[in-house]
DNA sequence: GTTAGGG
DNA sequence: CCCTAAC
């Protein structure tokens, strides 16, 4: 795993540099940069409610309402730094500050759209085969940190829906309706084994990842979209799930949100860093391919799109194939049962993906975005965390992949009534409850995972080094959670095992109770979405002041100090963040009220802004000419 | 890996 | 917030 380096800066005593660097001056600037035609990932919206039927309609209809809840735990939190400086500071004051942030979670509206395809056709006249998942680019739904749930009410959908024939699963905007009901028949092979099943849904490759990439080191020869063009076709089936791209406007910001615990376990950072970093490659790469092969698309000028071409380092290459090797869907193709005679089929249809209901604890002084915010965060928290099926029989899970169906009795004079499917974490597949926290994750214990697995969640959720430590977590009601680490961990296992325990639905369930309960979503995913622009998040007030404070300190050019100073704790705030909006708020300060935008920033912040920036300037040129000075000297003498 | 600066 | 040259 990544160390972050370096993890003296910050901490009492250390001596930081002294003097800032001097600007180089003949940076030389190229930029012919691109249209920023960012293609927004989707966020899949997917939950899948299952029921598992033989020749006959399932007439189950028992809604699957489920509850959790989401609560903030803050903690205040004061850093005090002592930082040394030969320079003196602008103002040299202990920095404490108990900074509370906005929590500010902002998910916009996406629009996901997942089709699963059934080839209804019988070319070959025996084997009718699931031949496509297929779903929008920019769609990850992947090995996650935890999931919300295990247990599962059989979800209710809507019969009458012709049996052969592909369905989405369309979340729009906030303001609709979170439950969308669908269909999804499976017609699968007797022999076929039941990993095919999980295929269904864990296998479906929801990677934004623009197909050249994925299939540039791929050996399988498995396109990552299959789409049969004989396929039957819906107007769901082709439903673009376009949505909106980021807009300035923070109800519009598109963006899933990255609900993570706070950085505040200093253990906890180290591969945050590193893997965020890695991240911000990948992204930086993919979305260039992305736009480029978009462009290449709609210039209609034939495939531009090359995008090991591009200036990539072969190192990062090599990372980076080997990272998408890792996010090759599972399986995608059922494995034809050819050479053993006619075998007869199970017919399975999984109903109804239903949101589950959610009670969100949030303070009253929250704002509606904020809270429209949390809303989005928790749903796509639990569609993003990574979800896998499993399948029970009886209420028993089948754990053997390898086994047939009808091995594993999911066949034909079976039982089938007693079929469910539950939706469970990807990450937690090997332990028996499924889920995990991020704490976990972050930790050895994580080793098991899957490498992309252990990719971090891209946002905290703590907003400064002195904000919330802003939890919200899974909990089983009646328990309540408490803020420390320790105890959660019981508490998601408790979920997790009365949940399992009473899987009989495929959507998260964390109890019937009305109670609150508080989910967790902690972290959208330990993947993140490759290609994705980062959410815009703006710099709170209490953030805009801690980071003042520090420049106070520290000067101007000194911004990974400044970011070890005032947000260390905040992985989603990098020094080229702090060192724009630095930028930002000189500029800021310089204009005329009216003319500024966002969230006002007191003029008395601002004046302090000026003041920063005016005196370490000054510092900065004094610095230069004493260098000048000095050169100038040597070299005489 | 950091910093600076254009976009 | 992204990107990248320069260091």
């Amino acid at each position: 795993m990544v160390v972050r380096k370096r993890l003296d800066y910050g901490s009492r005593g250390h001596q930081v540099p002294a003097m800032p660097r001097v600007p180089s001056s003949a940076r030389g600037k190229r930029s012919a940069r691109r249209k920023k035609d960012e293609m927004t990932p989707f966020d899949l919206l997917a939950t899948v409610a299952g029921t598992l039927l033989v020749d006959h309609e399932n007439s189950s209809n028992a809604p699957g309402i489920n509850a959790a809840a989401l609560t903030y735990a803050r903690k205040r939190k004061s850093v005090k730094a002592e930082l040394c400086d030969d320079v003196p500071p602008l103002k040299s004051v202990a920095v404490e500050n108990c900074i509370v942030g906005s929590g500010g979670v902002c998910a916009s509206p996406r629009q996901a759209n997942i089709c699963l395809a059934e080839n209804s056709s019988t070319r070959n006249g025996t084997d009718p085969v699931l031949e496509s998942l297929t779903v929008k680019p920019n769609m990850l739904v992947r090995d996650s940190l935890f999931s919300c749930t295990k247990s599962c009410n059989r979800g209710h959908g809507v019969g009458g829906i012709p049996e052969c024939g592909a369905y989405g699963v369309c979340l729009p905007g906030t303001s609709r309706s979170l439950e969308a009901t669908n269909q999804v028949q499976v017609q699968q092979p007797v022999d076929g084994d039941t990993t095919a099943l999980y295929s269904l849904v864990s296998s479906v490759d929801l990677d934004g990842r623009p197909p050249a990439l994925v299939s540039s080191d791929s050996s399988s020869g498995v396109p990552l979209c299959i789409h049969d063009k004989d396929h039957k076709t819906s107007p769901l089936f082709h439903a673009e799930a376009r949505h909106a791209a980021d807009r300035d406007d923070d109800e519009n910001s598109s963006g899933c949100t990255h609900p993570c615990t706070t950085g505040n376990n200093k253990s906890y950072m180290p591969q945050y860093t590193g893997d965020s970093r890695i991240r911000k490659m990948f992204a930086s790469k993919i979305r260039k391919a992305a736009r480029n092969k978009m462009c290449g698309e709609m210039s209609n000028k034939g495939s531009k799109l090359n995008l090991c071409a591009k200036k990539i380092s072969t190192s990062r290459q090599r990372v980076q194939r080997a990272m998408f090797k890792r996010q090759k869907p599972v399986r995608r193709h059922f494995t034809p049962s050819s050479a053993k005679g006619i075998l007869s089929e199970v017919k399975l249809r999984i109903k109804s993906f239903t949101i589950p209901e959610l009670f969100i604890e949030i303070p009253e002084n929250a704002t509606v975005g904020s809270l429209k915010r949390t809303v989005m965060d928790v749903v796509t928290s639990i569609i993003e965390s990574g979800l896998r099926v499993g399948v029970l029989l009886q209420g028993k899970s089948i754990q053997d992949d390898s086994k047939t169906l009808r091995q594993a009795r999911i066949c034909h004079g079976e039982n089938l009534e007693n079929i469910d499917f539950t939706l469970e974490c990807e990450a937690g597949q090997n332990s028996s409850h499924g889920v995990r926290i991020p704490e976990e994750m972050d930790f050895p214990g994580a080793d098991a995972m899957e490498p992309l697995a252990m990719v971090k969640c891209e946002e905290p959720f703590s907003e400064t080094k002195a904000g919330y430590n802003s939890q919200q977590r899974v909990q089983a009601s009646p328990n309540r959670v408490q803020s420390e680490h320790g105890s959660v961990h019981s508490l998601f296992e408790t979920t997790a095992h009365e949940a399992s325990a009473s899987s009989q639905a495929i959507v998260p369930v964390a109890s019937p109770s009305s109670e609150a309960l508080a989910i967790v979503p902690v972290c959208k995913s330990k993947r993140p979405v490759i290609g994705q622009r980062r959410i815009r998040r703006p710099f709170s007030l209490p953030e805009v002041e801690a980071l003042v404070e520090a420049v106070e300190q520290l000067g101007t050019g000194r911004w990974r100090d400044v970011k070890m100073l005032a947000f260390d704790n905040t992985d989603h705030r990098t020094y080229v963040d702090l060192k724009d909006k630095w930028k930002t708020l000189v500029h800021t300060a310089s204009i005329s009220p009216q003319q500024r935008r966002g969230e006002p920033v007191p003029q008395g912040l601002l004046d302090r802004v000026l003041a920063a920036q005016a005196y370490w300037s000054q510092q900065q040129q004094q610095q230069i000419s004493g260098k000048a000075a000095l050169q100038g000297c040597s070299s005489s003498c």
